[in-house]
DNA sequence: TTTCAGGTTGAAC
DNA sequence: GTTCAACCTGAA
């Protein structure tokens, strides 16, 4: 694979496009730190910054911290390759997937590599959520216990550290507009003091699975995602609202959730994960565009 | 006024 | 082991 990237002091530079656009890989569902002004997209991670903008054809990456963002955007995996694992998958099956489309819609996601505190906090809050709500809530929670920090021009609040979270009790989740969800973050932030990351990454997906399951607020889709967009564990197919549609689309008709979640990955195996992006995105955009033409 | 939004939980079969 | 209603909240 030829590098896609270069580095010059503080920002990267995203040579070869085909497989990166910035709004498939903020639009599909992983993150919730983010916001766009006019072209650029400031991308919120831990304690760090990047500013992406679309410079003819390739991206400047601005960023507080290069190798962590290089990182981030999973910047050294083969993604032209993954995406021929996931069109030969699906051609074999005969699923009717419009590929070449779906790759014309989202072929530029990539799976980020986001950090382990932020993530579970994140996608405890998502359950029965919407984004705007998530990124509200998200975005309370780093103003008024993060760190405020310079970048350049741009001013921004760290995500706080887990000691700082460790003290707030229930109204404080409540407040950030977290709602029931609130008692499940004060018993998991308890819960992660004392938890050792390093031998977490050590764990096969199956340990890892069940021992995140755990966590008060983390059920089957939130542990999931948990896996797939913290620690990159891209055989789980992480089953929501939108993939059980799909499923049908897939499949003819819908099933029990643990029934489907694993015909999912018997089928995609290893780029399970990757293939679960692809396939929502492209059925939300097709989605949208439904909304939008019975509005008119 | 309902419904829905990228679900989880605990009680009741 | 499975099913199922309840759950904060606000935009559509």
């Amino acid at each position: 694979m030829k590098k896609i990237y270069k580095i010059d002091k503080n920002e990267i530079t995203i040579t070869d496009i085909s497989e990166f656009d910035i709004e498939h890989i903020l639009d599909c569902g992983q993150i919730f730190t983010y916001k766009r002004i006019g072209d650029d997209f400031i991308v919120y991670s831990d304690k760090d910054i990047a500013v992406v903008r679309k410079v003819d054809d390739f991206y400047k990456i601005n960023t507080s911290n290069v190798e962590y963002f290089v990182n981030f955007f999973d910047l050294d995996t083969d993604y032209a390759k993954i995406k021929n694992e996931v069109k030969t998958i699906l051609e074999s099956n005969k699923f009717g997937v419009n590929i070449d489309e779906m790759y014309r819609r989202g072929g530029g996601i990539r799976i980020l590599r986001q950090s382990f505190l932020e993530t579970v906090i994140g996608f405890i809050i998502s359950a029965n959520n919407n984004i705007s709500r998530i990124k509200k809530s998200m975005q309370y929670i780093r103003e008024n216990l993060g760190t405020k920090t310079k970048f350049g021009d741009f001013e921004y609040f760290a995500f706080p550290c887990l000691e700082s979270l460790a003290m707030q009790n229930e109204t404080f989740f409540q407040n950030a507009g977290c709602g029931y969800r609130s008692a499940s973050l004060v018993k998991t932030i308890k819960m992660l003091q004392g938890v050792d990351i390093d031998n977490l990454c050590s764990m096969s997906t199956q340990n890892l699975r069940e021992y995140l399951l755990n966590f008060a607020g983390v059920g089957p889709k939130v542990v999931d995602c948990i896996l797939l967009f913290c620690f990159s564990r891209t055989d789980v197919f992480p089953v929501d609202t939108w993939v059980k549609k799909i499923y049908k689309d897939l499949f003819g008709e819908e099933s029990k959730e643990n029934v489907m979640r694993q015909n999912l990955i018997n089928k995609f195996s290893g780029v399970a994960g990757y293939a679960q992006q692809y396939l929502f995105y492209f059925k939300r955009v097709q989605s949208f565009e439904k909304k939008n033409i019975d509005n008119f």
